[in-house]
DNA sequence: CCTGTCACGTA
DNA sequence: CGTACGTGACAGGA
């Protein structure tokens, strides 16, 4: 039995490169590995399941080949291969040597033509299979009865089984016909561009009938239709893309199939190339993969796991050491949810699974004074969803020291996805036993067997969290997070399940209504828009057939370009409309207003859950700066400028047996932190002196008195004030304002003049993040910015904005934060009844019950306004009312 | 059915 | 050529 294995070293690794983050990967000496490492993973995987007789790596040598002869524009427009990835190539050949693996690269060819070439003589010299582990398509025309490409389809460690009958199945012809699909078609990554309007299908059917390419050219001019027009446009792109993806077989090498039977490995050697990349987990996996009888102590992932049998919590629960890592088998969605089981691991690899459908007495409550005993440390990933599904069967969950997506959050807060398995791999190096395959090997956790039942899942899933937990507090305290995590983050975790558990109360037959009357409204913009063009019925919902009314039809002014046309922004209509005002660009701007508001109405009404309450779902770790976001629905951006929007927070309502509805917002918060961080002293003196912000600084800048500030002077300089913490230039504030640039600027440099800390803030803010490579709020909340050193202006310039606004919207996000602990734990200690019910950024909304108003005013008032401490007053506003609209003043 | 784009609501 | 979000509609590819 002959099996070869070949693989594309270079596209491998270039895929690891980009699916394991570079920062999470390196030695000790700064040396990035996630390219190697992730290479190494899948080579160790491939070889355990495939177990090959012979095997080789092939490589590019540079990007000058035959076909950058032909065709000067292959593979032009890559973006350059990042630093990051250079020099991590010649560490695979290291680990491959180390591994006494082949491997082979010639000048002038690419890797996958020598893997062309070995496969078509290992074919012929009668291997019985060749396995081919390639990253590029077009190796897919080499499949045939013995050769199987394996395709990676998402990051490192899932490979398609690609035979004939899969590429049939999938491309919809044979594999021999492959390489003209992909002519017809087109290949973006090589910059070779297919026959527009052909996808796929359409080019898959083509071969069908025509048989191949040739047949295809023979008849060309029997293809009918727009397609048919484009390919016979095309030809030529086609034919040249034909030569270019045909993989040479006759590559002159000097070491054949049989050249490449397995070698032993150096096992020295592996040692001091795996030392060297700081590869412990995966030195073990190899070892284990080739078969040696020495298991290495370290990575040790065996989990000892245990159903608990009726009448066996309070024992088996008695049993667990340190921090218990905790996974809830479940579900849960808008503040509610049903646990089904759940499972607790110790720091000793001992696992316990609850069934939670069956609990008798005698078991429930020592589990519910377990899960709730505050002194019980526990970690557990994403956990509010499945405090939900707890609370659901009355369990309360207490003690979370850690979570460990919030923990991977304050770490990189840009990343917006924290999945578990990802976050595992990256942080411990260690893989879960998949659904349906027994664990096997060091860095997967063990079981010991039936590692595909449900059961046998939830504890391995609460051991590995227990250990990402350790790993992550680690990675936290790096990051000078520790402290945030603690004492902020955590805790508002108890919070919001709260406030989502709570949800808030609407007037349904009100909403209803409102969605009635909004669609009134859309229907008589739409008739009136429709009137005004003479009666086409043009769909106002989409912009292309917008601009063909506006630009074609009308013949009106173009306005800015956007991706595919020109806009139809509701600020352009606004323009169009001063120049020319046509009835349908004012019938226009009343259906987009309307429309928004039915479709927000919509949402609202199809959210009410049967309690009569909309409940919210907050996101904590999606925005980078740190604040909260609102799902499902979004409940941060309901109506309030105009008074048609202001109609749909009067259907926020207090719910049954509470008094009203209180709002309580931070006055300016932005600007106080702004000027707090700056300690710029005008801006000081103006907030400590309780001055209208925007009047006192507009008396500054325009060198009048106060009372002096007319309304247009006052409205400039708040635009003005705001746009600074979001890095606003000279342009965009003439544009906002609609005066000239000098104007602006001169406006700008007035302001800068009399706030000079503002300016030097600024300039500082971006040029120490640069220095560290990072922002920071008032509490310890970091952001890193590498694009701060891009040499690419835009993105540069971008990050620079960030920079400057991260720790202004951040610090204010972390007293907002730390001032809902501190109503909700006043709350909670004061034994009221009331409770917080949302968050919109700078405002709380709270429920109110009976005769508490005016002890939670004081409360709430002293709570917000002492959550930081700023050198200028937090100012809080509040207003209670029957509807949130109602309470806002 | 999924994905990208546009548009627009909030702080 | 101003930050941070989420949602809905359309359009184009399947």
């Amino acid at each position: 039995m002959k099996r070869l294995l070949l693989l594309d070293g270079h596209s491998l690794a270039y895929r690891a490169f980009f699916a394991l983050p570079a920062e999470n990967f390196s030695t000790s000496t700064g040396q990035h590995t996630n390219a190697v490492y992730g290479f190494t993973s899948m080579l160790i995987n491939v070889l355990r399941d495939t177990e090959p007789t012979h095997l080789g790596v092939a490589f590019d040598v540079s990007r000058q080949t035959f076909r950058t002869e032909e065709y000067a524009e292959y593979k032009a427009g890559r973006a350059t291969t990042p630093n990051e990835f250079k020099g991590q190539v010649s560490l695979v050949k290291e680990v491959l040597d180390a591994m006494g693996v082949a491997h082979i690269e010639l000048d002038g060819y690419e890797a996958d033509d020598i893997l062309a070439t070995l496969t078509t003589q290992a074919v012929d010299q009668g291997f019985d299979e060749v396995l081919l582990c390639s990253g590029d398509r077009d190796a897919l025309q080499l499949v045939g009865d013995k050769v199987t490409v394996l395709y990676p389809v998402k990051g490192v460690s899932e490979l398609a089984r690609m035979t004939p009958a899969a590429v049939e199945e999938k491309y919809g012809v044979p594999p021999e016909r492959y390489s003209d699909l992909a002519a017809l078609v087109g290949e973006k990554s090589d910059n070779l561009p297919g026959v527009p309007g052909v996808g796929p299908k359409t080019a898959a059917k083509w071969l069908t009938t025509y048989g191949d390419l040739t047949g295809l050219v023979a008849s060309i001019d029997q293809i009918k239709g727009k397609a048919g027009e484009s390919v016979r446009a095309h030809l030529d792109g086609v034919l040249r893309n034909r030569r270019l993806n045909q993989l040479l077989t006759d590559v002159p090498l000097e070491l054949g199939p049989d050249d490449l039977v397995r070698a032993d490995w150096n096992r020295d050697e592996v040692h001091r190339v795996f030392d060297g990349l700081e590869f412990k987990v995966l030195r073990d996996r190899l070892f284990a993969t080739l078969g040696t009888s020495e298991p290495e102590a370290e990575g040790n992932v065996d989990v000892d796991g245990e159903v608990v049998a009726e009448g066996g919590a309070e024992k088996a629960l008695a049993s667990l050491t340190g921090r218990t890592g905790v996974h809830v088998l479940g579900t849960w969605a808008r503040g509610t949810g049903d646990a089904a089981g759940i499972g607790l691991a110790g720091d000793d690899g001992r696992a316990l699974y609850i069934d939670l459908t069956a609990l008798t007495p005698d078991d429930e409550k020592p589990l519910a004074a377990w899960l709730a005993d505050e002194s019980k440390p526990k970690a557990m990933h994403d956990a509010k969803g499945p405090m939900h599904a707890l609370d659901a069967r009355g369990l309360t969950l207490r003690g979370l020291t850690s979570d460990t997506a919030i923990a991977a959050y304050i770490v990189r807060p840009d990343q917006r996805s924290y999945g578990f398995d990802d976050l595992l791999l990256r942080y411990c190096h260690i893989e879960l036993p998949q659904a349906g395959d027994a664990a096997s090997g060091q860095g997967m956790l063990d079981l010991g067997g039936t590692a595909t039942a449900e059961t046998d899942d939830v504890m391995a899933r609460a051991a590995a969290v227990a250990k990402l937990a350790t790993a992550l507090d680690e990675a936290v305290a790096e990051v000078g997070g520790t402290e945030l995590m603690a004492d902020l983050e955590m805790p508002v975790v108890d919070v919001l399940a709260g406030m989502e558990k709570a949800g808030i109360a609407v007037d349904l037959d009100e909403l209803q209504s409102l969605e009635s009357d909004y669609d009134a409204l859309v229907v008589q913009a739409q008739h009136d828009a429709w009137d005004a063009i003479g009666g086409e019925q043009v769909n106002l919902g989409s912009p292309k057939q917008l601009q063909t009314v506006l630009f074609e039809t009308l013949g009106m002014p173009k306005t800015k370009k956007t991706k595919t046309g020109y806009t139809t922004d509701a600020e352009a209509l606004a323009d169009l409309y001063e120049k020319e005002p046509h009835p349908f660009l004012e019938a226009l701007l009343r259906h987009r207003d309307s429309s928004k508001l039915r479709s927000t109405v919509a949402g609202l009404i199809k959210s009410v859950a049967d309690d009569g309450r909309i409940h919210t779902t907050y996101q904590q770790t999606i925005a980078a700066t740190g604040r909260l976001s609102s799902t499902d629905p979004n409940l941060q951006n309901i109506p309030i400028r105009t008074e048609s929007g202001r109609r749909i927070r009067r259907v926020f309502v207090v719910g049954e047996g509470y008094e009203c509805l209180m709002s309580a917002d931070y006055s300016q918060i932005e600007m106080r932190v702004m000027a707090h961080l700056s300690g710029d002293e005008g801006l000081i003196h103006a907030f400590n002196e309780g001055e209208d912000l925007h009047r006192f600084v507009g008396s500054r800048v325009f060198g009048v008195e106060p009372d002096g500030v007319t309304p247009e002077m006052r409205a400039k300089v708040k635009a003005m004030s705001y746009g600074l913490a979001y890095g606003l230039s000279a342009f965009g504030l003439s544009k906002q304002l609609r005066i000239s640039t000098a104007e602006a600027q001169r406006l700008m440099d007035g302001y800068f003049e009399r706030f000079g800390g503002v300016r030097d803030y600024l300039r500082h803010v971006v040029d120490d993040a640069r220095a560290v490579g990072y922002t920071e709020t008032m509490m310890g909340r970091r952001r890193y910015l590498p694009d701060l050193a891009s040499d690419n202006r835009q993105r540069r310039d971008m990050a620079e904005r960030m920079a400057l606004n991260a720790p202004i919207q951040g610090s204010a996000a972390d007293i907002m934060k730390k001032a809902m602990l501190g109503v909700d734990e006043a709350l909670r200690d004061g034994e009221y009844a009331s409770r917080v019910l949302l968050q919109v950024h700078d405002e709380l909304i709270l429920e109110i019950a009976e005769g508490e108003r005016e002890a939670v005013e004081k409360l709430v008032r002293e709570q917000m306004g002492s959550a930081a401490d700023l050198d200028v007053p937090l100012d809080v506003n509040v207003g209670t009312g029957a509807s949130w609209q109602d309470a806002e003043h």
